[in-house]
Order: C-alpha cells, then structure tokens, then sequence
DNA sequence: ACAAAAGTGTTCACACTACACCCATGG
DNA sequence: CCATGGGTGTAGTGTGAACACTTTTGT
C-alpha cells in the first residue's frame, strides 16, 4: 500500500488545493479599453461582479485551463494571452480554499459575438468606470493592466486588438485607452511609420470621418526583418 | 451531508492540486551573480540540481510559504522578494501534478552563514555556469532573471544585494553582473549621483584596493523627495 | 461653404555615449 | 617607485517633446 503510494504520488503527505484560473480580457470598443465581466453564477457572492474564470482540471495544463475560459465566453481561437500571476493567499476566497492563476487576453472586439453576452451574463465594462469586484478581482485587473502596459510599449500586441486592419487614429486611441494618457499625433505616426512594420492598404474606413482613414496591416515579415537588424519595438 | 458540504466549501466538485513554492534565490559574489542550489533530498530526481522549494501548507499563504523556504535556507529575514509566476503544465514534475509558483528573492551575500550550505547540500552557482536543473527549474531562472533585470532598471532593488553600505565600484560590478554588460564607469556614476539618493561615509573600503573606495548608503528619505519631485529611478 | 477628422515637418531640449588622464596607496 | 584600482569632465549625437496648418469630403 505505501509502495503503491510511493510510485503513484511521491508527495503524498502535502496539502492540496484547488486552483482557479481568472481571465482579465481586453477589448477595444468606442475608444475605450474594456474588460469582460460576469454576475457570478455560483455562491458565495452570488450575483457580484467577477472575472470570467473556472477552475483547472486533472487532465490539464493552466495555460489549457486558460485558454478553454476564453473560448467558453468569446468563441475565439488563437487569442493573445499572458500570465499576469499567481493568487494565493489565505482567506481571499470566502468560498474555500483557493489559489487563482491569472492571464489576461487580447479580443477583438469588432466581431464580438453578442448572443455570448447573455448567455454568460457578461459585459464589456470600461476600465474607467470598473465596478467592486468579487475577492482580490481588481488587485488583479491592476496588475494586468500594468502589465499590458508593459508588454504593449516593448511588443507588438497592441495590434492583437484588431481583426486584421486598422486605421492609424483608432490605433493611436488604443494606445491612449491603454495608457490612459493624450499622445501627440505627429509623433505618434512618425514613431509608428518609423518602425516600418505596417503595410498600408488601398481602402479607406470612410464610417468614422468624412475623408476617411486608410487601413493598415501588421507585416509579421517586415517585423522580423526590423528585429533581424538590431531593433526593439517601442511604442 | 451535502448541506454541511456546501457551507464549508462551495466547490467541492473540483479538483485539488499540490503546490510547490520555488525560489530563485539570487546573491552578489566575486563579481558574479550567484544563485542557491541544492541537490534534490528527495524522488524523483533526487540527488539533481535543484532550486530551493517546498509544498505549501493548508494554513499559510503563497507568500508566507515563500517566505518560509527563505528563512529555513538562508536564516536571513525581511528579504526582498516578488513573484515570478506559476508554472502548471502537464507531466512538469514526474512525481505527481504539481503547480509551482516561484519568487525571486535578493539575499545579502556577504554575511551569509556557510553552516547552512552543509546542512541542506546547498551551494552558490555562478549564473553564468549554471547546470541542468531539474523539470522545468532553469525556464523559472531565466524568467526570474528577465524580471530581475526589469525590476532593477526602474527600482531601486540593486542596494538589496548589500548589507548596508557599498562602494561604487561594487555597486557598478554587481550591475554588470545583472545585465551582462560592461559599463562605463563615468556615465554608471554620474547616473547613480544624479539622482542624490545615497549618502557618501567618510569611511572607506581597503580590501579591494589599495587607494581604498569610499562607502554609500542607499537613503530612503531622499529616495521618497527623489519621487516626490516626479522623477523616476533608472539605471 | 463649412464642419470634422486626416494627414504632414521642424525646432529645441535633454539624455545617452564615447572617451583619457590624474590620484592615492600598499607593497 | 610602480602597479593597481579609484575618481573625475566634456563634446557630440540621437531621441523624445512641443507645436499649426492644409486637405478631403459629406452634409
């Protein structure tokens, strides 16, 4: 029996704890960073506002874990997603018990299918006007977006936003919903033209101004060349 | 049964996981950077290289239980530490599924009790020289490394690594040793005095010098008016 | 014709880089 | 007296910040 244990489980005697995994997902939407958020299903603090999360199975990884959040309640494959940390400490939980790994994502929100909304009882909330949420939630919704600050000024995520083409002014309001700060337009475009990592298109968006902007693309060869000779992205 | 069950803990369904606290503990020695080692006491892996870890306890948090291993290795308290993050993925630790979430800690090096490396098998390896380590431990230095170096650049965690005081000379060593780099010793000094965040000792350091190099003490008053006035610290 | 957003260059200040010589002391 | 590491200043270059007007087009 304790050979048995032995070759099974070569730690037996420790503690063991259940571990969630909460998503913070970014989207961008009428000029505002916004997160994904839920009326809580489950008791305790039934009906608060939470983080979409769940908990991780046996047969799985975190970042599996993860991922299956995001498509459970955007249906998106393929999002951008990082590590923001690892929550853990007594009583945060009133429920149990619980260690919470934290990732946030990167959605385009152009597409976002509406029906999942109700379905989950969720919203895109503004990042300015967040809500008390459940637990350590806005500890974590903190440190996530310190964090994609960070990881958005040195690579090239903040292009994960967009379906696939984008306008220069929406761009430069996503960087100032994410930095929470006005940019100067000239020196905004030259920094990002200078970099010369975008293909500019033929077609215009002509929905948000009566001459319209010209779509860009984000040229993953382009970039690669622009790494290959010595440079760091930098916005 | 199940009344009892839902008031004690809401998600008794779910699995439960063992979690490890791993930490990379970092010093400043002969001019490198070192980290503490120990061959693994226990299967599997036993008798490898290893970090410093321990499983944590139904009582205690994450960062307690971090703490915790600090104390039991290095017998030295208030250690700055920060988390590195959580790894989790499948078949990561062969003895059993374990999530491992990790801190780096800065520990001062120069009066570190050497009975303790006996008694745990440990030892302080150059970073520049590290072997193999087990499971997934040398992917957690290299992320503890990058976040070190971030962390360093634009706060002032470098003067953790020193008792008290410490001569610039050392001071300009120790960042080489962080980043890798040589640095020009008239551009490091005039950065480190631009910000007037130390304080000059009369005294001086004569064991690495026949001149002698006068000792600095990092001032936190200063530092906070250094804020204060909106700058940030940078090196 | 006018309102509303797109697009475009130059100047200035500051920060970072490169660089070489004298000083103090112990052996 | 000399070898070893400690200590100091300046000039040039590149990067980031400030700043205003013209263009296009739908109404």
């Amino acid at each position: 029996m304790l050979k048995f244990d032995m070759l099974t489980n070569f730690y037996s005697h420790s503690a063991k704890f259940l571990i969630a995994v909460d998503c913070i997902i970014f989207g961008f939407k009428d000029k505002e960073l916004h997160i994904l958020l839920t009326r809580r299903p489950l008791e305790p603090n039934k009906g608060e506002w939470s983080l979409m999360g769940g908990f991780m199975d046996e047969e799985e990884g975190l970042q599996n874990a993860a991922e299956k959040v995001l498509y459970r309640y955007t249906r998106q494959d393929g999002i951008y997603m990082e590590q923001v940390g690892a929550y853990g400490e007594m009583g945060r939980d009133p429920g149990d018990r619980v260690v919470s790994v934290t990732y946030y994502a990167l959605v385009k929100l152009e597409d976002f299918d509406t029906s999942l909304a109700k379905e989950f009882d969720a919203q895109w909330v503004n990042v300015r006007e967040l809500p008390n949420l459940i637990f350590d939630h806005n500890k974590m919704v903190d440190d996530a977006l310190q964090l994609l600050r960070y990881k958005a000024s040195s690579q090239p995520i903040i292009f994960e936003f967009f379906e696939e083409k984008f306008t220069l002014p929406a761009l430069q309001d996503l960087w100032e919903a994410i930095y929470q700060m006005p940019a100067d337009k000239r020196n905004f475009r030259k920094k990002v033209s200078s970099m010369d990592i975008l293909d500019k298109l033929e077609e215009k968006d002509k929905l948000s101004s009566k001459r319209g902007a010209f779509y860009y693309v984000f040229n993953k060869e382009k970039y690669k060349s622009f790494l290959r000779a010595g440079n760091r992205f930098s916005l």
